[in-house]
Order: C-alpha cells, then structure tokens, then sequence
RNA sequence: GGUCGCGUGGCCGAGGGGCUUAGGCACCGGUCUGCAAAACCGGUUACGGCGGUUCGAAUCCGCCCGCGACCUCCA
C-alpha cells in the first residue's frame, strides 16, 4: 500500500510529505463547534473534511488520537452591545442556565454529525471543563513573561513574542500591518498594544459564566482552550491541527504564539484550513437570509431549497469540491450531486451479481493505485470520484456482460469499492422510506402476470402494472429475457 | 484600505507551459426495447478581460474587472 500521504501545511503554503511525531500514532486537533446555535454548512465542511483525514489516517494504518473541542463557554459576539458571550446572551434571553443551551445545541450537533456519518472523534472536550488547565496555561505564560496583567484581566504581549519569534507567521501578517490597520478602539487602554490578546478576562458581575482565579472571577480568553486542550490530550508537539480557513486569524496564530510562549516551542507540525462556504456564489450570513442550517436542508424547509436534501447528497456534495477550493451550494448542484450519488451507490449494489470468466478488461491493480494516488494528493476527493466513476462504468458494463473480469477478481472488485466509498469518503446507502416494506415476492408475482401479458402483446396490461408499481414506489425496468426491479424513494 | 485566495464548458467541479478534449449533472445522436426506464457507445459547449515571457499558455508574469476569507475581548 502506498503510504505516501502529502497534505497542505497552511504554515509553508505548501504540500509536503506527511511524517508523524511518533509513528504509528497520529494526533490530531480540529476546532469543533461554539455551541449556541443549529448547526449550519459552515460547521459540515469542516466536519466532512476532517473525518475524511480521520478516515484515511486509520486506513493507512496509523493508530489516530482525534481530538474536536465543544466550545461552551462562548466567545464574545464581535458585535454584542456588551461583549456579551454568545452562549450567556442566548441563555438569558431563553431564560435557561447556559449549561442547557450548550448541551441543546451540542446534541442537535451530533444528531446532524451522525447523519451524516462523521465518525465521532475519541476525545470530545469542552472549554468549561477545563478552566484549571487553562488557568495554568495562562500562569505559564505569565511566568514567561510574554504576558501582563491589568485590572484582572490578563493580555498576551504581542509586541515582546515578536522580538524574539514571529508572530503572524501563520496567517502572513506582521506586527506593524497590524498597528496601522487596527481600528480606532475605544476602551482598550488596559492593552498595552491593539493588537494584544487576552488570555484571561475579567467579568463584570452580571456577566452569567464566570470562574474564580489568581486575577480575578473572569473566563478564559477566545483563543486558550485550543492550545490548552489540544496539548493536554496529544502532547506537545502533535501532528495535525485543523480548522476553517476563517480562523487562521487571530484564533490560530494566537494559539501559536500561545503555545510557544508557554513551552518555549511550537505545538502544532501541520496546519491545515478547509475552505469557505457560499450559498448561490453569496457568503453565507444571517443577515443575507441565505443562512441554512443542516437540519433544514433535510427536510428542505427553505426558501432557496427546491427540495430536501439527504445527509448523505450533503456529504457527497461536499466531497467533491476538494477541500481548500471554496464551495457553493445551490439547489441545482445538490440535486445534480443527489444523481451522481445514487449511481455510485447502485453500482455498488451490482457487484454482487456479477458473473466472471477467466479473462478481465481491467487491470485492478491500476485503479487501486490511481485511488491512492488521488487521496495521497492532499486528499484530492475530486479526482478520486472521477476515477471511481470510472470504475462505475466498468461495472454496469460488466452487468450487462459488456465486459470481463476473471472469477478470482471479483472480490477484490468488492473489496476495493467498499475500501473507498464506505470506510474512506464514509458513503453509505441511506435507509428507505417505510414505502418500500413491499414484499418482493408479492412484486415478483406481479411482475410474472406482467411477463405473461407481455408474451400475449397485452402491452396495455404490461404499462398498467408497470406505472401502477412505479406509483407504489417500485422501479421495473425489462431485460432480454424478463424484468429487473428496484424500490425507489 | 491592507493581507491572502479564487474566477474553467448550460450547471457543479478537477487539472495546472505543449500530452488529461478529468469526473458528475443537463442536452443531442446511436445501441438495446412492443414502448419506456436503466445501462452502454458517441457528440456538443471552456479556461474573466487586456498585455507580456515562450517555438508554444487555461497553466508563468503584470495590470484591470468580479467574487470570497481575515483585519483581534472591540462600539
């Protein structure tokens, strides 16, 4: 098996080769929801992509530490009257203790997760239950002296990190970009610089979530509960650290200078950043009433929906986009998707009846190493399924004996298929719809009348039953010498 | 305004200096069929605009246009 995985470091701007810390085990870190809200588009990308990574990394054999955080303590809404937290503001005004909207949401999360056959990680932690370790993390920093303390609140001394590292090497800006494009700020005379980060935040008395601590009863800055997380679950350094792009900055830059400035060395080896989201070519917002959260594309409860759409179309649709290009969703797409999805499930189906001989058309051994090629390729989803596609072909071609594959081959065939579709891009075939709870022998009864009729040129009794059947939800489709059948919807 | 990225055929979406007319969906023609459906075979449509480098550019460079992300616990 090849084994030569290259992924995109958004820390080089460029694929390399990707060598665990310590083989055969992997670590690997992914910014998982703030938990105040359904989940939405934004939040499956990132999902999708890095339980395809997961997926892939257990394939090749490595023994995979996945680690995706709750984040419940909230961060601050960037445009909150009070710098309310996101989480305590909804509490307060559902009148719930914050607790409960975070585990509200955090179910309803899974529950779409689940759906949508995301693997769940082994390590699911939440910001709230690791204050201590964030705590000392700060205390570290502290200790370091690459932060200050003002009023309670203590702030990340950006300027000092940079003399002696580089602070916005990840996301390509540098300190004094940052000092002539900060905006006027008002209220900001407790940082010694704009562009200073708190690590620790005082909260005014009303302010719902609060932890007692050395500075004062505050919360944790935005940015801490990924490094002290991370690092507490898969060691320093670990492999992997993932995220949307849109959080390259601050959030990811400021855990590197975090972690750097606490254990005077970076934590992270390989950044990667799953692309955005648009919806009809527009970014997705609240504001721009094209916000679609996952649950309404299932039941296709919206505006811009033409129809509901299924986990699993969600997923294929996602997967083949590759996952550093932008994507953008539209009703049109997906039900184009919905098509290409069905016929790489039913080909699947067909392999178990596929008669072999002792000649073969095509060389399984090249299309194996043409799908390893593609995934080892920074995970290249896109050219995968058009080589999957192809293998597609082949094997309609073989059901309708149009091809040849040698006896000893078809369960390689099986086995190849079921590799990559089901364990590696976690397709599977979704449930039908109770409508289908027909029983096939009572269809097969049927379908002989109908093959009578048809030998008696009764044709209007042949179409009678075949649109009455199609109603009821059963496709039939005539062969050379009698009838195949399958249950739709 | 700054930094970074993107712009491919009717739609989605790969590729990335001459070979891939990727792949999916749609459309057209053919095979098969009583007719359909499915499948298979074949076909059509392309690289945002203008310059430059080169024997040769969708691919490299410059400018322009359009789109997107980010620009901080901060009103």
């Amino acid at each position: 098996m090849n084994k030569d995985l290259h992924i995109h470091n958004s820390l080089k701007r460029t694929k390399e080769q990707f060598e665990p810390y310590n083989p055969p085990y992997v670590g690997l870190y992914v910014c998982g929801p703030t938990v105040y809200g359904e989940a939405h588009l934004g939040h499956a990308r990132p999902a999708v992509t890095f339980d395809l990574l997961f997926r892939y990394l257990k394939h090749l054999g490595y023994k995979v530490r996945y680690v995706r955080n709750i984040t419940d303590v909230g961060h601050l809404e960037s445009d909150a009257d009070e710098g309310e937290d996101k989480i305590a503001k909804k509490a307060r005004l559902e009148k719930l203790e914050p607790m409960e909207i975070a585990e509200h949401y955090a179910r309803s999360y899974h529950r779409n997760m689940d759906q949508m056959n995301v693997l769940r990680p082994g390590i699911e932690p939440r910001a709230s239950g690791h204050i201590i370790e964030q705590q000392q993390m700060v205390k570290k920093i502290l200790e370091n002296g690459y932060a200050y303390e003002r009023n309670g609140s203590v702030y990340f001394d950006v300027e000092k990190y940079n003399r002696e590292h580089n602070y916005g090497k990840l996301s390509g800006r540098n300190i004094e970009e940052l000092r002539a494009n900060t905006r006027e700020l008002e209220g900001q005379q407790e940082k010694k610089n704009p562009f200073d980060f708190a690590l620790w935040k005082k909260a005014a008395p009303e302010h719902i979530m609060q932890w007692p601590s050395d500075w004062s009863s505050g919360f944790p800055g935005w940015h801490l509960e990924c490094s002290a997380m991370s690092t507490r679950y898969l060691g320093h350094p670990f492999d992997i650290h993932g995220g949307g792009m849109d959080l390259v900055f601050p959030h990811h830059e400021c855990e590197i200078a975090q972690s750097t400035a606490a254990k005077g060395q970076e934590s992270v080896r390989y950044w990667m950043h799953n692309n955005m989201v648009t919806i009809n070519g527009q970014k997705m917002g609240k504001s721009l009433h094209n916000f679609i959260t996952l649950n309404q594309f299932f039941s296709g409860d919206h505006e811009l929906l033409n129809k509901a759409f299924s986990p699993m179309t969600i997923r294929f649709f996602t997967l083949q986009a590759h996952y550093r290009s932008p994507l953008d969703f539209s009703s049109e797409a997906l039900e184009a998707a919905e098509k290409g999805l069905e016929k790489l499930l039913k080909a699947g189906e067909l392999i178990d009846r596929i008669k072999g001989g002792d000649q073969t058309d095509l060389d399984l051994g090249d299309v194996e190493e043409k799908f390893y090629q593609a995934m080892n390729d920074d995970l290249n989803t896109p050219i995968l399924f058009a080589h999957l596609f192809d293998l597609v072909r082949y094997i309609n071609s073989l059901d309708q004996g149009q091809a040849r594959i040698r006896h000893e081959d078809i369960p390689r065939l099986r086995s190849l298929y079921d590799t990559f579709v089901y364990d590696i891009l976690g397709i599977r075939r979704e449930s039908k719809s109770d409508s289908s709870q027909l029983p096939g022998e009572l269809i097969e009864m049927i379908l002989q009348i109908r093959l009578e009729a048809k030998k008696n040129k009764d044709f209007e009794t042949a179409d009678k039953i075949r649109d009455r059947l199609r109603e009821l939800g059963v496709i039939v489709k005539d062969t050379k010498d009698g009838y195949d059948w399958e249950v739709k919807r």
